[in-house]
RNA sequence: GGAGAGGUGGCUGAGUGGUCGAAAGCACUGGUUUUGAAAACCAGCGACGGGUUAAACCGUCCCAGGGUUCGAAUCCCUGCCUCUCCGCCA
């Protein structure tokens, strides 16, 4: 959410910086709901004081023992007033919020102009894409035909867009997780933390997946008005949310794998072969709330974390800013890394690194205590992959494969996997 | 799932209709004292919005949302959460 005194001051502006990333800001409506709001908030707050003072007289009066009934005629008609006053706010005031809470975050100035993944910058590469002397083979057809991936049990289990691992294949799965944790843990300095795979409205709205995108999460029948979480950022950036922080505590750096669900609205025929694109996937994730004026330098930080992951598993990837247009709802600026798979003959996302700015801290309420002035002021949020298990597993048997069809397990792998070199 | 008890500031905890944003203690901050520290003493100490050069000042907030009342932390309703006992369960 955009600080409110900041649009209210520079509307044009900020109109104009939204622009770039496609949004049409209603400055008039805004404008005029606004003044309304301004309007109806001093009537309201004189009716409250009034209301205030001659009640506080009436104690008095009574106390005293003097006859009430001619202060009480007073006011009689000053509740009513009072009431439509404080609706007529209150409804305003949700208006605005409503506007706010879909308006998108603004964009950091190196985020370069653009309006699709075409026109995406690349950063930098790393690592030399293999050269295979057969024709290398796509992650489906090296794993489904020994029953390491069977996508047709997971259709008959649930539907598309679902997986069966089994074996050695499932095993890898299951050490690239640890791998990952291990790495955030012992060399980045992150806390694991576990977290509910269910969260409520306020969560997702906190980080900004409501009330916009509800098309894109699975949401629980029953009272309780549960969603599955669509990332680990959601539960675990939540986990400050109206919590104001001592500074000395910052930055607070956490890490979890958590399953992620996501219904994938409106990708329908895209990447329906294989892993790619699943609703159920695994993901670890990484997650800082940092202080406001090193936000842009912990983003370099984090990044620096999910390319430590690829290197060390030896996957040559490169590193892309998102342009405007493809920037994410509640991210100021996002890398994206992108893998090579040999199976495309492309690189393909597999971690998506964001600075938040205090855009999810303002809708969370999630704030850290100033040590020099005491004063709260708003976090700043920040989060990335690290990575996402099942594309990394894709560029793992992808790049790693071999004439054979078998494939060649990473070397830092081997002791999460029995010392083993190959799988087969 | 059944029965009961509760949710008050960073923490403990008083407050059952009238200057209560809220006693007291702890913690914290500043000061006095001390060679230094501790102790003692004095003072300060919630968040948010409006207002002001800064204050003063005004408003809102005592789990959340409704309601009763001139007036609600206090009474009523609903929801959420916590605790105790019983049942069930991994």
């Amino acid at each position: 959410m955009l600080d409110i005194k900041r649009l209210r001051a520079n509307i044009d502006d900020i109109a104009t910086q939204l622009r770039r990333r496609g949004f049409e800001l209603d400055v008039t409506i805004f404008s005029e709901l606004e003044a309304r709001r301004k309007k109806l908030s001093v009537t309201t707050q004189e009716l409250q004081n009034e209301r205030n003072t001659r009640s506080r007289s009436i104690g008095q009066a009574k106390a005293k023992g003097e006859d009430i009934q001619p202060l009480l005629d007073q006011v009689a008609d000053l509740g009513g007033r009072l009431k439509a006053a404080e609706e007529a706010l209150s409804a305003i005031n949700a208006e605005i919020q409503d506007m706010l809470m879909g308006v998108p975050n603004l964009l950091h100035d190196s985020v370069p102009d653009g309006k699709s993944e075409d026109d995406n910058v690349e950063v930098r590469r790393w690592g030399e894409p293999p050269s295979f002397d057969f024709e290398p083979r796509d992650h489906v057809d090296l794993g489904a035909p020994n029953g390491w991936m069977d996508f047709e049990s997971a259709v008959k289990l649930t539907g598309s867009r679902f997986v069966v691992m089994r074996g050695a294949m499932a095993r890898l799965h299951r050490a690239l997780i640890q791998f990952m944790l291990d790495t955030h843990t012992r060399e980045h300095g992150y806390t694991e933390v576990y977290v509910p795979y269910l969260v409520n409205t306020d969560s997702l709205e906190g980080t900004g997946q409501l009330p916009k995108f509800e098309a894109d999460l699975f949401k629980l029948q029953g009272e309780q008005g549960y969603y599955l979480i669509p990332t680990a950022e959601v539960p675990v950036t939540n986990l400050v949310r109206g919590d104001i922080i001592e500074e000395q505590a910052l930055p607070l750096m956490y890490t979890a794998h958590t399953p992620c669900f996501r219904s994938e609205a409106g990708s329908y025929g895209k990447d329906t072969r294989g892993l790619i694109r699943q609703h159920q996937f695994e993901k670890v994730e990484m997650v800082q709330m940092v202080k406001p004026e090193e936000s842009w330098d912990r983003l370099e930080v984090l990044l620096g974390h999910a390319e430590n992951i690829l290197q060390k598993l030896g996957l040559p990837y490169r590193v892309v800013t998102l342009c405007a247009g493809d920037t994410g709802f509640s991210a100021a600026k996002t890398y994206d890394l992108e893998v090579w798979l040999p199976g495309q003959d492309t690189y393909r996302e597999i971690s998506s690194c964001s600075n938040f700015g205090d855009f999810q801290a303002r809708r969370m309420m999630a704030r850290y205590r100033q040590k020099e002035t005491g004063k709260t002021a708003l976090l700043h949020t920040l989060n990335g992959s690290g990575l996402a298990i099942g594309r990394t597993l894709v560029a793992v048997v992808e790049n790693y494969q071999q004439a054979d069809g078998s494939i060649r397990i990473p070397e830092i792998l081997r002791t999460y996997m029995g010392g083993e070199e190959v799988l087969s």
